[in-house]
DNA sequence: TGTACATCAGTGAACGCGCGTTCACTGATGTAC
DNA sequence: TGTACATCAGTGAACGCGCGTTCACTGATGTAC
């Protein structure tokens, strides 16, 4: 996390480094303590401070309230969602079969438990103004997404992005339920990913074959 | 609400009576208090408690947990929503434009805010235990609008049912979109209802279409 | 019906606890000359 | 380069507050005879 966060940084002294050292060991500490049951809203800024290795109060040098913090964890959230995305296209993985991107989608869910814990669960259980920033976030995923979806050209554009905004919720919606699952239930795992894959695979042929009926 | 916690009760003499309308009152407490920022997990039970009018160690003698009463939110919540699918079978929506159908669907989410809020929020921002109680209470209305959607004869119960979820599902995230909206924005709100009326009607061509491609 | 006892929803006081926030401070780092 | 002062991330103590939970209690209602 900590070079995403450096990656506009300028001038860099030796006091600045430590400040944005902190300030990702800040968010850091508040996405690894939201495990299955916790929430941003249940983080106290004493036990994110303490898990850190500052004192409380040291807090506010850097957020003027947990909820800054969480603004500042959706946009580095959103930020690396969308390089994941970005990855997926230099991997190819839009040239493969549905079956085998879905893979890859719930692998990289798989490695980033608490980001994608983190975003599904605040998406309608976070604050108002966390729930904007996250929908701003998955628009900005799903405007990616859009971009490598192969569709035939007689799909608009306008189509195409309804068809990838609709996508991505599907996607977070099953990751969600995913996650929820003990790590070795592989039936129920498998389950899930063959149910995205319809869902996502329904999507596609819906917007192929009904675009006459939504332009009548 | 109080009548429909009445619903199964037998003997009724004056203390039960009195003890069926505190705890209802508690349910009722919490729901209201859940409002634009508030989860349950947000709840105190000494806020609870003040707003039903009793003293906070009262509350344990109807639940043992916040937690508890929550589940027992789902239920009444879920039962409620069951509910309304089943009114509005009786009064012929499904008989209705799609268009039509959907502008019910969102009449009842605008009478019924903290409700749909509740389930929306807690679907993912619950608790492990709570999450799943919605998930099972989803499920139920699923079943019940699946019994409705007038398919072709050559759609599967399967691939029915496979459609009501989906539409279930998106339809619960719709109206979690909706309720964030100023209730003065109607504009918002209609391209809100437009969208829910193209992802549902989405949903319907790509389960008629999509079905050879399924089973093949 | 009347009496004596049992039940139990709701009371009110008390408790210890972790919380967010404040404040004057320290001492390492940066800056101006 | 060396010195004097400014900056400011992090400190540590203190605060008042609302929290969940406990406990012995009260008094209205229910039950057995």
């Amino acid at each position: 996390m900590n070079d995403c966060l450096l990656r506009f940084q300028a001038k860099m002294n030796k006091r600045d480094t430590q400040k944005q050292k902190t300030h990702s060991k800040l968010l850091e500490s508040a996405l690894g303590l939201m495990g299955e049951e916790k929430g941003l809203g249940d983080l106290s800024l004493r036990e994110v401070t303490a898990k850190a290795g500052i004192v409380p109060a040291a807090f506010y040098r850097h957020f003027k309230s947990m909820e800054e913090l969480g603004l500042h964890l959706v946009e580095e959230c959103g930020y690396r969602i969308q390089t994941i995305v970005g990855d997926a296209r230099n991997k190819g993985a839009y040239r493969s079969a549905l079956q085998l991107t879905i893979g890859y989608f719930f692998d990289y869910v798989t490695n980033n438990r608490s980001l994608f814990r983190f975003i599904a669960r605040e998406r309608t259980g976070g604050n108002r103004k966390i729930r904007e920033s996250i929908r701003d976030a998955m628009h900005m995923i799903a405007l990616e997404l859009a971009k490598d979806m192969r569709m035939p050209k007689s799909i608009s554009i306008q189509d195409t992005l309804f068809a990838s905004e609709l996508i991505v919720s599907i996607c977070f919606q099953m990751a969600s339920d995913y996650l929820d699952l003990d790590t070795e239930a592989h039936f129920e795992m498998r389950k899930i990913k063959v149910k995205t894959i319809k869902q996502v695979r329904l999507v596609f042929i819906g917007t192929i074959r009904g675009r006459k009926h939504r332009h009548r």
